[in-house]
DNA sequence: GATGAATGAGGGTTCATTCAT
DNA sequence: TATGAATGAACCCTCATTCAT
């Protein structure tokens, strides 16, 4: 239900967080300066203070939109009574449709981590920490269940987030492949790199 | 034979490099100012002018010589003869080795790209996709052979490139695993990622 | 309705152009900086940018309002019906009277020329010729009707600017002779160096 | 017995005087840095100083060379004998004759005084003065003998030499007239703006 | 909510000049 | 004489932010 960007009916506080998004991650939070998203909105400069006290204020805001839209997105999804295999792959079709659907959000929750402020950090770490447990969990259930075949839990969840979020860096709408279709190659990619034979999914 | 005046022994345009790239590194390249390296250098920031025409130069030349570095210490790997498994393997741990050893020429390489002027951009782009082509090269092989059982060559490649690059995210030299697990560890994800079997090395 | 801070009643946008004027008259564009104007003024420099987007938008501004305030003027003069000599005489005083009241405009807008910028040099040349064009055409008219005895209309056109002009090179208003006396001496003088008796007026 | 600028044969000290005659007449003192003279010289900037001591001291001796140039000039000229007409009409010559072979210095003598230190404006004022005291002696003599009919010794002074002097802002060797028929013009101008009739002389 | 004018700090860069070589 | 590296001040301009309207 994506509404018009410069549109009568979005509120100026939206308005803002969309075009600081789309700047931030095209130029970095430290290129951006409080003009340019002012312009990009259509209003005055300080204007902004009217919706955000500051601009590291804008910049905590949508890294935390994201990460807990992310965890609220994977709240949704039903995998009980599924295999570890299975809730892995499914996992890794979640993550890559859902970070592909917002690469600007994705690439700044990655980038701009240098640019927060101590407690704000704290805050998003925070939230990085508790998804990252989510394939952990899965992985460490494989491991115990015999259906995964690694070495070591940390080292193979760290690797298969790099696989899935590396997508972003590469991966282009307009391209040969679909988002199905990458959802699909690497399912069995990460699958196989976990020492899952795919027939057992 | 002039001696640099706070003298480690090395040259001042070698500090600036340095420092530029630690800065760069931990804080973003629009982040840095020429104030800031000149400091940590130890010289007054139009000293700097004496050595790069322009902070954009600084940048340029730090991401140019890592590329050329990366591409030349390729060269040095001796891999013929080898089964195209084989070859890939001692690529990831080539590649892991290396980068794990520069980690922040790694990460200026892959972030600072957008804050690349127009024909600085274009140099370091075709230094990249030089770069991207070895494994490619490796894959097709592999394809070729029927050793590798994939969907899509460009797709593969990517996803390895990015799943051995995510290393440096998360890597700590001080961490459990040394950069020895690390490579072995990831020859064989990469290796199972590929439908290689191990065995088959 | 807004009051300007160090309040003289005129707005920060005039002022700066005023001690503009004063400080690039004295000190050459170049030898000017915006801190000197923004001390001037009794603002920050940066507030400067607020009126005028850069240093060089100043000097056009200046050089520009002093043409046309010029063009201006001579449109009020009233010279119907008078023959060429009386004409010349008539632009004679008043090129003199209107100078020497602004010796600031007159001798930044002849001598900073060459700190324009290409686009900005090119407005002001146009108006300068268009003023060049009022004593051309009195000399033509004179040469015309054989009141003026000149050998060149061009030559006597520049001569005759050049020498009203230069009243303000070493004119003071402090001095022995009132700005009146001036326009006395040189209307006959121009008169005299068209060839033209002063009887035929 | 001009000499090629940038020729071996030509002393250092030499060549930077004329590059920087050319550069200061073009931009104005303040906007010619010492670096611009350098490189038109074909030298590093610091190798200037062994020349000359300041970036003002350039300027001075280009203002000293051009006034001491001009007087002595003047003193070869031989005048005795003739009446004030014919020593005005000489004189009138003379100036346009010298002036228009040397437009970068008599603009830069005119218009960098602002430029001087004190001390170094006092010695060139001292010499800008002794020459006036040329023409304004001329005009004496015919003002005593009833040749010329003027009000004001010292305005008709001002106006000779501010028309004389003004040739140089619009006279071009490549353009219609000559520098003979220039001072031909003038020397005719100059006698009718004295009020001394032209079969007088 | 929004504006425009203001601020003080700081940006990249250039300046004239010095000095060891 | 000439060089190249260095300095500290200054350049124009932009920054995030404030505040009266």
């Amino acid at each position: 239900m994506a509404r018009p960007k410069a549109s009568t009916g979005v509120k100026t506080a939206d308005r803002i967080l969309d075009e600081s998004l789309a700047l931030i991650a095209r130029l970095g939070y430290a290129a951006v300066s409080m003009r340019m998203i002012a312009d990009a909105v259509g209003v005055n400069a300080s204007a902004i203070y009217n919706h955000f006290p500051t601009k590291q204020a804008i910049l905590h805001r949508l890294m935390a939109d994201h990460m807990t839209g992310l965890l609220d997105a994977w709240q949704g999804e039903i995998t009980t009574g599924m295999t570890p295999a299975a809730t892995l792959a499914h996992f890794a079709r979640f993550h890559i449709r859902y970070n592909i659907a917002r690469p600007d959000q994705v690439f700044i929750s990655y980038m701009e981590l240098r640019a927060l402020e101590p407690d704000n950090f704290e805050t998003i770490e925070t939230l990085r920490r508790e998804y990252e447990q989510i394939p952990r969990s899965i992985i460490d259930a494989g491991q115990a269940s015999g259906q995964f075949e690694i070495d070591d839990a940390h080292v193979a969840t760290m690797a298969v987030l790099a696989s899935l979020t590396g997508v972003n860096t590469w991966f282009k709408t307009t391209g040969r492949l679909s988002a199905k279709d990458i959802e699909n190659t690497y399912a069995a990619f990460i699958l196989r790199a976990v020492g899952c034979k795919l027939e057992e999914l």
